[in-house]
DNA sequence: GACTAACCGAGACGGTACGTCCCGTCTTAAG
DNA sequence: CTTAAGACGGGACGTACCGTCTCGGTTAGTC
């Protein structure tokens, strides 16, 4: 984020000559602190502590720690936003949700339980969590939907928002509440929900 | 909770009685923080300066703040849980949302966000909040659609549970990640969704 | 002390009437703590707990845990005075040193240096402890002065109270400063010490 | 304290120097409360707010309460140790006492006393207190003695130690019993006393 | 090649809140 | 109507982190 700009004018070369060790370093003991000890126990001394660098030099560079948990995990692990082609909608989307399900079993849907949580108490770093994680989510899915519309599964005036609000909600919210896991019964309940209030057959017959 | 076994035997009371001044004074000393301050205010030492009471006596009965905050919110505040009777399942479940939209869009909404947030960290206090919050409300919806199926305009084998997930789960999306309003016009589009999903096929054969 | 109002008059019977179970019991715990983890570790509700006694019935009695404990030690523990008689001032003054030297080598000199400590913060406890364990002490000291006096060997003159502190004074400090130990070369050096700065014929010889 | 290897190879000095402002404000603040409301009102917590100080700075720079006050007692106020050199050991050793007991009469007493105290209660500010505060007192009267024997006033052989103790013993028994006064009387009685227990034999012989 | 400005590690700093320990007083129920 | 049991308001403890700051030292252009 802050070296997007040092290939476009570069006319104050002095500034922010960050150390990428020290950068690698501090993402690296954010992630081995998060997962040999879980969310509660990152502190920003403790990531300074195992990075061996000064507080200041992360402070220097992220906001808070959720910000620096964020950037570990969307930069350093290979959290990949599935975008499955089948063929078909239907298929697509049971695969992209699977999929999802299956990332967020393990000790990753912890992470982003963290991330929501801490979203909700920092509004800077929900800004940042929306705009980095859940939109890049929200616009996988979108295209999915875009798919079915060039393929007739889907009505071309549908609002795509709210049908993502429909398949992400219901996944959040077993995600966070814990009340029914993340299976593949649950994937397959929710695509063919969601497809069956939407075939355009079915709606307008 | 300490004289729920009084009318057994009743040979081991001797459980000291709690002061019901010093418990009304925390919790809504709690509320006051709340409103005034949010979430992030709460403190024990906060809520128990304000009330005029020892922080060992809170942490005597209850192991977190928010416990104490689930339980001031709960029981001081008159969140009831709305339980509308329109004669049609589709009319019921609008009113549902909308009401419950309403409430969430004013201070409840942040309360309730902090809860959910702290439920993350806390596993405890998850399971709490599951059961005297979560469940509460989930019960609620579970019984409008059970009047709906009495009615014939659910099919009697709805898996209920999967159906509060999907009105619920786009709900507390739109909550936590604040991307778009809870508002009439969702409470539309979601009760509309969900009905359109599960109307019984003989209805429409 | 509180007891010695009993046996005179008796004529409001139902004042006062503790349960001496309950006295001995706390005594007891109260030196039980003592010794298994000194003087620290000493608080009244650790006393109330052992003793199987409330709080209250402490503070009935006693006006603080350091009274407590100077009754438990005076009166539990067989903790008895010298009172020498050998025949020469000179004698009995060694023998009396070394006899409390010995007794104040072991745990019970911790004692009574925590009991001096207690003193220092809490002047009525201060009192107490002068009048009933320092004065005693000072007593026996000057019987034996006044023996040596009718014996001639001592001036008739001599200011005993000034005798005592020269004899009291050093050992005091050296079991509160513990700079160097309370052994049998000490008693020696002290008692001879005293002894030639007050022989009659070296005074005026 | 850390500068003390400066001059030596300057290759691990890496230890963050201590705030000069903080220290200072530190034995200040202990100092006012000792004068304005007594030991029992010095806790870590007053010295702390009244410093404009964090807990975790006098916790970092001193092990305890005790040693806060000493520092600031010998320190800061100008304790000065008296050396008297009137010519004689006699007239030297009652104006050193005389001395002595003049400051002991005011607060400094109280302070002192409850230094002893604590003493008694914390083994390493017993150490700590011993080494700093009672030895040097110690020197400096060990300091008289021994130009009394270079005067030829005292045997060459004398026990200097045992000689301090005879004189410190009774001056720290009245100063922590309070039976009777540190007076001019007693500085008199005192020096009187342990000169005539000394004198050579071949001045009187 | 020396200068110099920024970064860097280390961690001290003022500060807030934590959860615990005891204090001395007060309340309850049980005998 | 006195107890034991322990809840109560309160004060201080020593700890954990926060976010800011102050040090020397290191390093990377620029002069």
């Amino acid at each position: 984020m802050e070296q997007s700009l040092q290939h476009t004018i570069q006319k104050t070369p002095l500034v922010q000559r960050r150390s990428e060790q020290a950068h690698q370093a501090i993402l690296q003991a954010a992630l081995d602190i998060l997962e040999s000890s879980g969310y509660r126990a990152v502190t920003i001394e403790a990531i300074a502590a195992k990075a061996g660098v000064g507080k200041k030099t992360i402070y220097r560079w992220w906001p808070s720690k959720a910000t620096v948990v964020l950037e570990a995990f969307t930069v350093r692990t290979a959290t990949v936003v599935p975008l499955p082609n089948e063929g078909s909608l239907r298929a697509d989307l049971y695969i992209f949700l699977e999929t999802s399900f299956r990332i967020l079993r393990d000790v990753t849907g912890n992470i982003v339980r963290s991330l929501m949580a801490e979203a909700q108490f920092d509004p800077a770093f929900g800004e940042e969590f929306r705009v980095t994680f859940i939109n890049a989510r929200r616009e996988a899915l979108t295209e999915l939907f875009k798919r079915g519309i060039q393929r007739g599964e889907l009505r071309a005036d549908s609002n795509l928002d709210f049908l993502v609000d429909m398949i992400y909600g219901p996944m959040w919210y077993r995600l966070l509440n814990r009340h029914a896991p993340l299976d593949e019964a649950f994937a397959h309940q929710l695509s063919d929900f969601v497809l069956s209030a939407t075939q355009p057959t079915h709606r307008n017959g």
